[in-house]
RNA sequence: GGGCCGCUAGCUCAUCAGGUAGAGCACCUGCCUUUUAAGCAGGUGGUACCAGGUUCGAGUCCUGGGCGGCUCACCA
């Protein structure tokens, strides 16, 4: 019996699982094809062999077609049964691998007995190998003429309709492995996924950064302004936290003398989700010792324009409605600067009143936000996000957002700091990094206030940083990059589920009740 | 967390005002040696998310719960 079952038993608000593991799960059609196995076992055939050599991929095959149909060429491509239709003595299908499509054809009178024996306890879904060679149709289609067949593994659930497929996106998400075999176009999403990240990963290796690996289970958290996770280590007899940013340990090895450093780096932080937002994600954090946050701006749209072109071919992309050209250089406005367009007016000095005049004006709710800041920085969520389709770097923001950015150089309010937009959304977040270790500890102790004043998401105080920024760290320029959403531009997704394999969902049976 | 919407066969969906659930695909049986959403004939398949309630009678109405989607809020 199923564990899922053993468990459900007895438990009160228990959903129906579609698919599910249980017996009836599948329906008929599950039994009758493990009767088929049975059978299948019956003549002396093991329906899961271990291996299979191929001589082409599909995608080979077709690629290569000339030649294999002029030369006869005996060929053997392995997949995934993706229809069958049968004609008494023969019968026309395709199968898929992970490079394409292709037709079979199969008839009695040219495989021995057994093996078209066998051929009828297949269905749709199993994955075989075949050999043959290779023609054309009446109708034009190149075809794999099937002179033996093997089975490689009996699928025992009926796929989704061939027509229609898996629409549902609860089970798309949830059962992803169907969704891949079905829907072609998510599994173009994750190859592009694969191609972004390698990309990324030359593009920095290419600018001598030294790809590192820093601790998931951290002490003490930091490096963003977020709630973490907790955990618990036996061992030790201690909590620990799933990383909410690498960022401080990345820094900690420019302070070793690692000049240029980066890691993709999954992050976890204990919020909402949406859209946008899923609580587990990719962050490409880099840091480049000597450099300040302008360097960085030039190397962000490097970056981005390597990665359209080496992705998409071409740095003008479609995203949704909106054309979007991403060769260098963008838009540089100040965070006042951008302000002041919406705004018609400098916000630079604007007291509290005004600011919220200014957002009333707008209808923009107000509602639990109090100080400067925090209106300054509703009012640019609001009011100018939205507008940054073009990619643009907003620049210099105002002191109290950035406990780890280098105050300007040239206005002791602001901070070196700067956010890539793109379609609206922010893609990153840069600084030139705060390295001077008496500021760092004064910030950070600012924020302890804030965090006793009741801010949860303010940043704990991280002793052992401060001690290697005691030690001396060289001028740096640091940006974290949030790859879901770099591959969201990419790809079109509208939603972060759309470009995560496995996002977070609840357990299908619910939660667990009294 | 709020609002709206959804959950019916393996999948995609019907079921007008409450009367004991239906189609297409898939599956099973038979026929069919170049088909391709193959075709023809026949057939199987349901705890209508769960639990209560109203009613002679509930997929349908009411209450509570579960899961999801969209959206707003919170949140970087």
């Amino acid at each position: 019996m199923p564990l899922s079952r053993v468990i459900s038993d007895g438990r009160k608000g228990r959903r129906k699982v579609k698919m599910s593991d249980a017996k009836s799960g599948g329906g008929r059609e599950r039994e009758h094809r493990i009767e088929k196995l049975e059978k299948i076992r019956e003549l002396g055939i093991d329906p899961y062999p271990y291996r299979f050599q191929r001589t082409h991929s599909i995608a080979g095959t077709i690629e290569n077609r000339e030649q294999l149909i002029a030369g006869e060429v005996r060929l053997a491509v392995a997949g995934r049964i993706m229809s069958v239709r049968g004609h008494g003595h023969t019968a026309f299908g395709h199968i898929k691998d992970d490079t394409g499509t292709i037709q079979f054809y199969i008839r009695d009178d040219q495989l021995d007995e057994h093996e078209f024996g066998l051929f009828k306890l297949l269905d749709v879904g199993d994955i075989v190998g075949l050999w043959g060679v290779l023609f054309t149709t009446r109708s034009g289609e190149l075809t794999v003429r099937v002179a033996n067949l093997e089975l490689l593994a009996k699928s025992i659930r009926p796929l989704p309709e061939k027509f229609h497929g898996l629409q549902d996106k609860e089970l798309r998400y949830r059962h992803r492995y169907v969704d891949l075999i079905v829907n072609d176009e998510v599994m173009k999403v994750f190859r592009m996924r694969s191609k972004i990240l390698e990309t990324m990963r030359q593009f920095l290796l290419g600018n001598n950064f030294l790809e590192v690996e820093t601790p998931i289970l951290q002490p003490l958290y930091g490096g963003a302004m977020a709630r973490p996770f907790v955990t618990r280590h036996n061992a030790l007899d201690m909590d620990l936290y799933l990383r909410i940013a690498d960022e401080l340990y990345l820094k900690r090895l420019i302070v070793g003398g690692m000049e240029r450093v980066f890691e993709f780096s999954k992050d976890f932080r204990n919020e909402g989700m949406d859209r946008s937002h899923n609580p587990e994600f990719t962050m490409l954090e880099c840091y480049a010792a000597y450099w300040d946050y302008n360097d960085m701006m030039g190397f962000v749209e490097e970056m981005f324009s390597t990665l359209a072109t080496e992705v998409c071919g071409t740095t003008d992309i479609q995203f949704g409605e909106h054309s979007i050209d991403l060769s260098p250089p963008w838009r540089r406005l100040t965070f006042f600067e951008a302000l002041h367009e919406v705004a018609g007016e400098d916000l630079r000095a604007s007291g509290e009143g005004r600011l919220e005049e200014i957002a009333r004006s707008r209808e923009i709710d107000l509602e639990g936000i109090s100080g400067r800041t925090a209106l300054l920085d509703t009012i640019f969520s609001e009011l100018v996000e939205p507008a940054l389709i073009q990619p643009t770097f907003i620049t210099d923001y105002p002191l109290e957002l950035s406990p780890l950015a280098k105050i300007h150089r040239a206005d002791r309010g602001l901070v070196e700091r700067f956010e890539p937009y793109i379609a609206g959304f922010e893609v990153g977040n840069a600084f030139s990094e705060l390295n001077d270790p008496l500021d760092q500890r004064a910030r950070f102790e600012a924020q302890a206030e804030l965090r006793k004043a009741g801010l949860q998401d303010a940043h704990p105080v991280d002793d052992d940083y401060i001690r290697a920024l005691e030690y001396g760290m060289p001028p740096t320029g640091g940006i974290g990059i949030g790859v879901d959403r770099v591959v969201m531009l990419l790809t079109g997704a509208t939603s972060i589920r759309d470009v995560i394999l496995f996002p977070q969902m609840r357990p299908e049976e619910g939660r667990d009740g009294a």
